[in-house]
DNA sequence: AAGTGGTCTAGACCACATA
DNA sequence: ATGTGGTCTAGACCACTTC
């Protein structure tokens, strides 16, 4: 059976999405919702919570809950951030193009060692890749994986979404990341690669990933090209 | 009383940070952190949240919590993220320098008036600051205030901390802001202002504050220098 | 089979907002 | 005074990991 709080969350968020409940609108309240679904009012307070996390709701203590009213055009629907990994590589799967620049094991070291958490010499995959997202849109990913924690990865997988082979294929799952952003300008390389005009710098994200089993499996720069798209996220 | 979840979490997050639970170690199970301070299992499993929400730990369901390993110079315990509001604002409040470059009442128009949602020519404060945080880290911002929510903002005001009047003089508190993040190349005046050597870019924060009344309080542009400091965060 | 975290319940009391 | 969300409890059952 399907999760309860989840299914709650999610009913709500289709009905904010729809226009059901405007922005600025009041939701019923906890105990109203607990009625209107049959659950208990941890889970109401576990779904609300969820909503407030990805930042589609505001909760007022002695008063209600909320729908934020955010300006569509910065709309967070597909934020990086509020989505699920699972969404995430499905977005990923949608990627058009990747193209796998370089594809070898080599042996980790300095920056890549310590990120990754091993010791200097340790075999890792050395991926350098070019992908588009849509049209206009570019990145080129440079990542590095533990050989013993995916075995057998192949430039052909590589071409494919890591995070898929890794969750599919090998019945691992994601389960967060840690990422530090700055504004760089390209390289050289990137520049070509990216069809960049002169003087417009890229974004780079520097990313470790760990499985759910507490592993850290990937550390990656991305250089993102970020005229026609931008890294969103919600704090609360 | 303090929140027991609070003081739970927090006293976890300072034995990690102290080495008390080195990284990789297991944490006492849920039951066990229930005897030890004396508090329920559903209030341990919050403060759990808290942490795992901070990036500092990893749950594994039917194995037990984990301490995260994470590489130190990758450090997330400054993070914007993860810090609390108040924190951020107490650390606004260390912002060493800050001179009011601009400070006036226009009325909303276009991007302004759609991000703050409010009607073309409501009027706004239109306040652009320079800002330096330690010796050589510095950003610009451009923000927008409806006069509404805060009257009697002044120029002074605006050389402190923005949040601090809100929330101290004002009594009011901040509780979420939705950013989104570029990079791009400064300008002139930036260079200027910034002492931002050629061709260096900087990281475009576009963002919306909501106070917990449920008001949009303010719409910033940020543009930062981030040879020296970056944005971090961490999704889980 | 035993241990561990995840979900869910019913119910109590508190803090804050609104009127 | 009333209503609302926030915290906290005790306890049940489930899903997954580990032995």
């Amino acid at each position: 059976m399907p999760l309860k709080y989840l299914t709650v969350a999610e009913d709500i968020e289709r009905k904010i999405r729809e226009g059901v409940c405007p922005p600025q609108s009041k939701l019923p309240t906890t105990d109203e919702l607990c009625e209107q679904y049959g659950v208990s009012r941890i889970t109401v307070r576990k779904a609300m919570d969820v909503l407030s996390e990805r930042g589609f709701v505001i909760k007022r203590r002695g008063s209600g809950t909320y729908v934020k009213d955010i300006d569509p055009s910065s709309d967070d629907s597909e934020s990086q951030v509020v989505e699920s990994y699972s969404a995430t590589a499905r977005h990923e799967g949608h990627v058009a193009d990747t193209q796998v620049l370089e594809f070898s094991v080599i042996g980790a070291t300095g920056r890549v060692a310590e990120r990754l958490r091993v010791g200097e010499g340790t075999p890792v995959y050395s991926i350098v890749r070019l992908r588009s997202v849509n049209d206009s849109q570019g990145l080129v990913s440079y990542t590095w994986i533990p050989v013993a924690i995916v075995p057998n990865l192949t430039k052909r997988n590589a071409a494919d979404s890591l995070y898929r082979h890794v969750e599919v294929g090998l019945g691992l799952t994601v389960s967060s990341t840690h990422r530090s952003i700055r504004a760089v300008m390209p390289t050289l390389e990137e520049q070509v690669w990216l069809r960049l005009p002169e003087d417009v710098p890229v974004l780079e994200i520097d990313q470790v990933t760990f499985l759910s089993d507490g592993r850290l499996f990937e550390y990656s720069v991305l250089h993102r090209d970020t005229r026609d798209w931008s890294f969103k996220c919600v704090n609360t």
